[in-house]
DNA sequence: TATCTAAGTGAACAGTCGTATACATACTTT
DNA sequence: AAAGTATGTATACGACTGTTCACTTAGATA
């Protein structure tokens, strides 16, 4: 026992700065930087270690970008679950989706803008982690669509195509909200009924569509 | 006549490393490296001039920001413009749409990838002039939509929320088209395909629509 | 022809960058 | 108590950065 208690103590404090300069990181990158503007001396400058102290927690920055990649992902899928265990009807299930987004927008920021800006962004390494994670997440929600009951006689492609099209709108308006004013309430609310707006519209088309399209 | 002409030469010598300058630049971002990750020093070397010489065009990288954004968004309006030529059938409409629209993706790559990754990138003057510029064209599709017959009755709020809907669509479709390889045909008519469902899947909800909602 | 100007050059500046190397320390394990 | 390991420090290196200043030159204007 007392192995496995100073084992992980060692462990958490590894954890520590390992953590904070994840942190730091994503703070950093919530303002007026991108992930490759972002230089190893102003990180552990901001971190309050020295630069050489960065490799004993990553072997570069482009491992520091996954674990970014990681943490910011952890949010995402929370709003998938949150959705998950919503069993009411199609009609307030989109209005639950948008506030559990804007929640956990409101909770996790910095993970989101990450995930926005480097989606496209100038790291080809982070750049890809981001995309398998975003098609994982497109696939889960495929495969949540095929339990609605007037969506279960549709076939794989046309569920993907559609979870692509929901996910898009989506991450779309996520990122509108993203960067409204922290307290603006008023136009964060303009935001939050144009995307439940959106996801009605689109729901909308669904028991129109025919599969040979 | 003489005056005019050597004056409209001058200029256009000018414009000559102007716009080489501004052409490198969208070719070394199109690939790993965003707007502010690239350096004058690295954007001068390309070009073969002295890294001082900069300074005869620009005023600074951010002047040289904005020019891009002028750039890229002349192709991107084209594509509204051939839209806007097209006056057959709703159906064939979107056809037309997708293929204008792999059309101009083919023709300015840079320009295209430049929009995607800065649109959401580390300088803010960049940014918040591609914002306003994609603001502009929503606006203007939302205009077109207007003229369509079975919109006519719709409110200014509605047509903007279907505008900013079928501008995301687009644009998120675009982005993945570009990432396509440019020779993966198979793979480029797959992601056309997709594009296509997704507006037309939009396009069943609007006479289903309430304004109300 | 003489003058003016846009465009490009070259040297130099004070910084910042990533990283290798060697050393210090605190905590675990044996 | 001894040895080992994870973590952080100090120094140093060559390379690259944006920007300054003074200088050249080719072409347009007067």
């Amino acid at each position: 026992m007392s192995t496995r208690s100073s084992k992980s103590r060692r462990i958490a404090r590894r954890g520590d700065t390992r953590q904070i300069l994840i942190d730091k990181a994503l703070a950093m990158l919530d303002g007026d930087k991108s992930f490759d503007g972002l230089s190893l001396r102003e990180l552990t400058r901001e971190v309050g270690i020295v630069p050489t102290g960065f490799y004993r927690h990553f072997p570069d920055m482009d491992a520091l970008g996954l674990a970014l990649v990681d943490e910011a992902f952890r949010a995402l899928r929370k709003i998938l679950e949150d959705v998950r265990e919503d069993t009411r009807s199609t009609d307030r299930l989109v209005t639950s989706v948008v506030k559990s987004l804007v929640r956990h927008i409101r909770a996790n920021r910095a993970g989101f803008a990450f995930i926005a800006s480097e989606r496209f962004g100038g790291s080809a390494v982070v750049r890809n982690a981001i995309r398998r994670e975003l098609r994982l997440v497109q696939t889960e929600l495929a495969v949540d669509l095929a339990r609605l009951p007037y969506l279960k006689e549709w076939n794989t492609a046309d569920l993907h195509m559609i979870a692509s099209l929901l996910l898009n709108a989506m991450v779309a308006n996520a990122i509108d909200i993203l960067d409204v004013d922290t307290h603006d309430r008023e136009g964060e609310a303009a935001l939050m009924k144009r995307a439940e707006q959106h996801l009605r519209l689109i729901l909308l088309g669904v028991p129109q569509w025919k599969t040979d399209h």
